[in-house]
DNA sequence: CGGTCGATTTCTGTATACCGTAGACCGTAG
DNA sequence: CTACGGTCTACGGTATACAGAAATCGACCG
């Protein structure tokens, strides 16, 4: 018997029920990374109770998932406080996501079928176009930079890897909130661009050149925001050091 | 001196608040490495709830951190079950894990103070050799492997690296719980001298050539655990035939 | 005799209630 | 005026209780 059985059936679930404890994580995450819950705040969880409008179990649940995502912080006995990011975090989240992608990169290429597995790809770069185009807001423009390089790593087919890259983009956002003085103000005009050669990059099947062209993308920027934090530790500071001969 | 965040500091707290939760993590994750609770076997919360002595809350909190270590899957409606590890799933386990500490050794070399950093190291390796003279039993043996790597990799003072590294081990041990036929045999004399070896190319200040000495090491076995599992997929299938020419 | 439909049982998901601890505030004493 | 101690409040941790959904088993029908 039991030909079927229980583990499967994850992948195509034809309908999502919607759990209350991910609804609650979703509005916390959206709250935090819009910035109406700020960074050391306390999250006092009878509060969060009346203002999701559901009771403390599933609250405590969406809190752990947040914590997991890097989003918050436990002390012990005194609750919850949404992360604050030092240096040294930012640090982290950086070389980390440089890794990360650059180890994706490394099993996904050379593609067992370009054409086929570039497809979330482009897709993802036609809407980063399409937004730019339409002078979409500056925070979707960058969502969807993160959702472009969260295709990319995609095509690993490595789902630790994913999950790893996706939490350090939540907090690669976190970052971004609280900084006013990361709107870049590029271009979106030129934000395609640079993505639309990394596309290339990959359509060229050259593998060497693929990693070059998104180590050097990721190298960018940030160096801005990290300026601003306190919190730097003797790796972060002479990171940030080599960081800033090489981009001068 | 800090290095972690101001307000925490875990690791130093002179009285250790025994969290239920945590405590129930704790004999969960034994339990499941342990063998006594399968793969694919079903955690019914009651049942854990009277074997723990705790109620059901902190049950659900344990699962929830077992899961995020990747040791437990979530049916959304259906429960917790212990996880079946494919051959896709080690794949993603031992590329993720290699990957991880060649990154941590990048970032960690050259060490500022080789002689302070490396004590932790020294210490792993002591044990390590102390346990293999004295006979200890092969279990203990292979987590004082896992120790060392780990301490090698908290070189880099990267809490998000080294927290995902450790999830990675526990996976590993998970793997290993389940196929005997790991036990490679190899004599406790030369598994010593193999992770002597490392620190040695750590001491001698080489950067390439410690992570040439690294990433040798990590390529070694696990190909006969692959062998034994199902669920293999073209990335991983790939790899695998990758890794069977190179060590014949 | 096999398949399908329905009822029962069990388990997850959620809500409410209680307890212990930690932090804050105030009072008093030096 | 300052410092120390006690109490008081409030929040996190834990237990119990309830509702809805899914699996299983049995019965009935084809």
């Amino acid at each position: 018997m039991r030909r079927m059985n229980a583990p499967e059936a994850a992948a195509g679930r034809i309908v999502a029920p919607p759990s209350m404890a991910r609804l609650a994580a979703e509005a916390l995450r959206a709250m935090i990374l819009g910035g109406e819950l700020q960074p050391g705040e306390h999250l006092v969880e009878t509060r969060l109770t009346e203002r999701l409008g559901v009771s403390r179990p599933p609250v405590r649940e969406a809190l752990q998932s947040l914590q997991h995502d890097g989003l918050v912080v436990q002390h012990p006995r005194r609750g919850m406080v949404v992360r604050q990011l030092t240096r040294h975090d930012v640090y982290e989240i950086v070389t980390l996501r440089d890794g990360l992608e650059t180890l994706a990169l490394r099993l996904a290429l050379p593609l067992t079928d370009p054409d086929a597995d570039l497809a979330p790809v482009r897709d993802a770069l036609a809407d980063l176009e399409r937004a730019g185009e339409a002078g979409t807001g500056g925070a979707t423009l960058v969502e969807l930079g993160y959702a472009f390089h969260l295709a990319v790593v995609d095509l690993a087919r490595h789902e630790r890897l994913t999950g790893t890259y996706r939490s350090l983009q939540l907090q690669m956002q976190l970052c971004m909130s609280l900084n006013v003085a990361s709107r870049t103000q590029e271009s979106p005009a030129g934000n395609a661009a640079r993505h639309r050669s990394l596309l290339e990059a990959l359509e060229s099947g050259e593998v060497d050149a693929a990693l070059a062209a998104f180590a050097e993308h990721g190298h960018r920027s940030f160096l801005a925001v990290v300026e601003g934090l306190d919190g730097g530790t003797p790796e972060s500071d002479r990171w940030l050091a080599q960081r800033r001969d090489a981009g001068a």
